[in-house]
DNA sequence: GAGTGGTCTAGACCACGAG
DNA sequence: TCGTGGTCTAGACCACTCA
């Protein structure tokens, strides 16, 4: 039941066998697909293809301008629901390092529903772009009303608890915390930030933070690469009968 | 952050509005891919690259040797965490009818884990598939100890509520539930039972509960048609300083 | 500037579906 | 057989990285 071995399949089982087999090592460099075009007697584009195959798989990662690297085997990312901090486990610490980009613009779009404010009231964007070593780990759009934005934010910090802490700085406890979970195809810039693949799906996760008057004080948008993240939730039932709810 | 605004995206962005303004309707069929080739002066590599987009965003089915054709919309599915019934939204329960095969088995692989049980012990399976009018909604395998196990859940309801509330009979009172979701390519089997491309990914929640002593009463495996679910959390945080943690 | 991947063209030929 | 999508070619030109 093979009807169509095509080439680029078959390419792709070629090279995927030479990474299984250490002919080529995790973090080298893969041909160039010229030469590779050239080797397999394909056009470029029939290469390419190939590569994007095995791009879907994970196997190998493309650096516009530099070339095809075999991927270092994927820690795994662990979101952690709730809105407590840390969010990412301890485990994943290990080399993280956050940018962020801080903007000043006015509520617009989804941002007028998710933070319950009116059109053109001014928010503070917090654009958080982290790397795990040098591969890009997550995305994070935070949104909070101007008057509670925290300054001194600094633009680049090894763990997102700087960040977190500097954001709970200036705003009161909150209450309650709705996570809204998603799967979908990533947008260009998110496939070229996080430099996956565009049929790699990612994990969107919505959450919006309020406080207990139910004023919303912060919205963040996270994108994360579907195929190394779990997000986790844990939800505590205090019963009626007693009150061991731990 | 628009690095890029390519042929085919825009060409993408194109058809999605035709598709979303009802231009296109569901059901339709596209024009070829030829033809659109030329009404939009690119060539055909590329304008399949376009559809290639909505393909995956799941908005376009294409069929060879037949056309490109706009899929019916498909209502969105909302999973509630926190171990909470209904886990669907009630919009979504119109014509919810879910179908239940009941298994006994015993504990292996990653169930030993969830459940934290030793090998071999006896578990039930209930197997779930459910519809939404015709078309597939989602999957769940749920686990639970064989001694938990409800007997007389019916093979056929007309909503998972029948099938819960018969869980919730012999078992005490959930004290903590974890759920865990990622995002992944389904795999051949779910990409049958659920009718979506291989190339779609699936939310796939691993939900676990656990009663007062933290002995685990109850493990599912859902899984969810990436291109219309939203797993949705709420956490109140309890502050110190007051009791309205609502 | 040299070398790399990214996008795109204008075709060709093959495989599938329906009449 | 005809029209459809699926695969592939042999280039072209652009964008990015690095020395």
């Amino acid at each position: 039941m093979q009807p169509m071995p095509s080439r680029r399949h078959v390419i792709a089982d070629d090279i995927r066998d030479k990474i299984s087999t250490g002919q080529i090592k995790a973090g080298e460099r893969l041909p160039s697909e010229a030469q590779l075009a050239s080797d397999y007697a394909v056009s470029t584009a029939t290469l390419r293809n190939a590569l994007g195959i095995l791009h879907c798989e994970g196997l190998v990662e493309k650096i516009h301008g530099k070339g095809n690297f075999v991927r270092y085997p994927l820690r795994r990312i662990t979101y952690l629901g709730g809105g407590l901090t840390p969010r990412t486990k301890p485990s994943a610490y290990s080399a993280l390092r956050v940018s962020v980009r801080i903007t000043n613009l006015q509520a617009h779009g989804q941002l007028i529903g998710l933070l319950g404010v009116s059109a053109n009231s001014p928010l503070t964007e917090f654009f958080c772009l982290s790397h795990e070593g040098k591969s890009p780990h997550s995305l994070a759009r935070i949104y909070v009303p101007h008057e509670l934005a925290p300054t001194g934010v600094p633009a680049e910090s090894h763990c997102y608890e700087v960040v977190t802490a500097k954001l709970a700085e200036f705003r009161p406890p909150l209450a309650e915390v709705r996570e809204r979970v998603s799967a979908r195809p990533p947008t260009p810039e998110e496939a070229t930030a996080l430099r996956i693949s565009s049929t790699l799906a990612v994990l969107a996760i919505t959450r919006v933070a309020a406080d207990r008057t139910g004023r919303v004080v912060e919205a963040a948008l996270l994108v994360l690469p579907g195929d190394r993240t779990d997000a986790l939730f844990t939800t505590h039932h205090v019963t009626h009968e007693g009150t061991s709810g731990e």
